[in-house]
DNA sequence: TTCCTTCTCGTACACTGTTCGAGATAACTC
DNA sequence: GAGTTATCTCGAACAGTGTACGAGAAGGAA
């Protein structure tokens, strides 16, 4: 990867071109979300992606100036899939969006390692961000307690979610009951070091299907939004 | 990375060794965690960490298995730093446990990356949890609320340091706003499009100083554990 | 025609994780 | 003592990575 920091993407448009162009920034794009989709972070490199396009590897640097800015590019076409509804209360735009985007996590768990790795200000994420502040300002937010407040329901989301993702990232096809099931040694020893502990991985681990996952989550959310509520002006 | 799945490092002892041994498990993670923690996940290679260690590059591969088994010992060796506090009430314990996670994640901002990539089963990390899960199991809560409950504070910790972190991981020496500042014509052309926002970002990521996170993180778990103590049994 | 911009791409460099097999060294066996 | 075995180090090699560079093709304008 690159050490120089370029201008960001957003501020250099996309370059000049003529009549028919065979490679196109979305087209790019395209191709690299399927990369990314089907075999994760690791599924996407340069070569590959000029495979895909049918193109030599490095045409793709005329479009895009690094790895990185192709992966902020990607990343911002996925928040296009975010929406905050909007007509409702401001519980209900928060939902709404804390799950959306857990979703959006749940297609391209890829996202995962992205997020905050520079402030995102693509069209989409500035869009939603944008639509985030509003539904908070309307519900009384305002100046930091706004920043607070939309800021802590965006990390329990990409915090809950994100580990529910990195978990298909790394297994994927295997439910954790199979990894357990595998540590069986392990979970003996652990009975008799920690026994609460041990019955507990029985427990919870052993049943966690998509329903714990989806229950786990409505709670978790439930608890910050109860937070907020009590805090609002 | 090796794509064979090699049976849990803690389930295979540190090999037998003879009188004076060269090169130990221990002394291994200690070096790559001085690269770790200097440059983060980039900054360890193995050709460094043999550079380092005064031996041969491949010579690590006989205490280790892979790559992805050195982080594993690594992340473990740092829960180590992670505390639950006990003798207070529970709520100190959430509290602590919180500030103590959230704080070792500064200190290896390189973490971030890896938690949740499968369920952390090393003996500091099993302490930890088992100490957490004593501590909520004595606020009363049992079963799935007992899972819920301490993955929503877990989930939140990992989300907003998380993003705290990976931006000192990524931009290391600058701040926020200094970043913002670059983004002069960027910032211009959003107050046409979305004053809201452009003012937003203007009021608070300019101020992004360490209060202003610890603001943040403060209201935010103050939520969580508000929205746990409603619904404690 | 000449010139300039736009765009593609082969080659090359310095790096990565990891495998393999040869060799060294110590401890145990006879 | 000699012989054997287990422990450990390490150089070479392989397939892969991101990216810089420069040669060249293709089209529009003068």
């Amino acid at each position: 990867m690159a050490e120089e920091k370029a201008a960001s993407v957003w501020l250099r448009p996309e370059r000049p071109r003529r009549a028919q162009p065979a490679l196109t920034r979305t087209q790019i794009v395209d191709a690299a979300l399927e990369l990314l989709d089907a075999e994760g972070l690791d599924g996407l490199s340069m070569r590959r992606l000029g495979a895909r396009l049918n193109s030599g590897a490095t045409s793709v640097y005329w479009h895009v100036a690094n790895k990185d800015e192709l992966l902020e590019l990607a990343l911002d076409r996925v928040m296009a899939e975010v929406a905050v509804p909007s007509g409702g209360g401001w519980r209900d735009a928060a939902t709404g969006y804390a799950r959306s985007l857990r979703a959006m996590i749940h297609r391209h768990p890829w996202t995962v390692t992205l997020f905050g790795g520079r402030p995102m200000i693509g069209p989409n994420a500035t869009r939603v961000l944008d639509e985030v502040l509003a539904a908070f300002g309307a519900a009384g937010f305002t100046g930091f307690d706004l920043e607070y407040a939309w800021s802590a329901v965006v990390d329990y989301v990409i915090g809950a979610a994100g580990s529910e993702a990195s978990w298909q990232r790394n297994q994927p096809g295997t439910s954790s009951a199979d990894w357990i099931r595998e540590l069986g040694p392990y979970l003996s020893r652990l009975d008799e070091e920690r026994p609460g502990l041990a019955s507990h991985i029985r427990d919870i681990w052993m049943k966690e299907t998509g329903d714990v996952l989806e229950g786990r989550f409505a709670f978790g959310l439930a608890c910050v939004l109860d937070g907020l509520e009590a805090r609002r002006p």
